[in-house]
DNA sequence: TTAACATATGAACAAATGCTCATATGAAGA
DNA sequence: TCTTCATATGAGCATTTGTTCATATGTTAA
């Protein structure tokens, strides 16, 4: 198969920073975050909800989409504890449920704009 | 179409919200990075960089996956500015080009871990 | 109970994505 | 120069993903 790793690998680095990555089940749970934030549109929905809540309604005049896409992506967001909601008679009102999030899109943000 | 969009929304909270939405190409951007880190093999890769070097093989140890796959996954991280690589005889070194990853990984990590 | 309406969801489809396999490039040593 | 080896890359593919359309749910008012 590989020749490659039975010549040119540095078994010391690697023994090193082996012990260094998170296990499976927390590298993936970073990656569903990460994934919640990687499409545009439904990062355009976190970045409406940064700072105050909006229906359902108002997320897809904001967004300018469907209610029925917004919806669906507010349901993996909901899935992945990103955002919460709460009826008030017909309406439902999304949040963020966390400040991690807020942390997380503030960074990149400094990160796009230097 | 949407007759919703007649009734429902709160034209206020609205207009306030869109004020603050980041420009499509800065969202764009954002989305990107969080692109580079959705995949758990792509950030494990980021994570095997997070305290040292790694040449391509040395990856792809670490990581359990053929020095194709690897390659193929660094150049969309190198295209992203998010690793850049020296070259050192025939091995090519790969490092994090950048601190803000850093702070993302180390946030997303906690967030995790609670 | 019935109508109206905000939201949710399932199915289907087009587009994007990650991997594999084969092959190319570029550097070092014989 | 020729061979070896680390890395890079193009094509093809199976899988995943985001949207649309149709329909369902749940709440309010008549």
């Amino acid at each position: 198969m590989d020749i490659c790793q039975e010549k040119c690998i540095n078994r010391e680095k690697v023994e090193k920073t082996i012990k260094t990555i998170p296990n499976p089940e927390e590298t993936i749970q970073m990656a569903d975050i990460f994934k919640a934030l990687s499409d545009p549109s439904r990062l355009k929905i976190v970045l409406a909800l940064l700072n105050q809540e909006h229906c359902v309604c108002d997320i897809a005049v904001i967004c300018k989409q469907t209610n029925s896409a917004i919806s669906h992506q507010l349901r993996i967001l909901r899935t992945l504890k990103i955002v919460k909601n709460r009826r008030e008679g017909k309406t439902v009102y999304y949040s963020l449920e966390d400040d991690h999030v807020i942390s997380l899109i503030t960074m990149s943000l400094d990160h796009v704009r230097h």
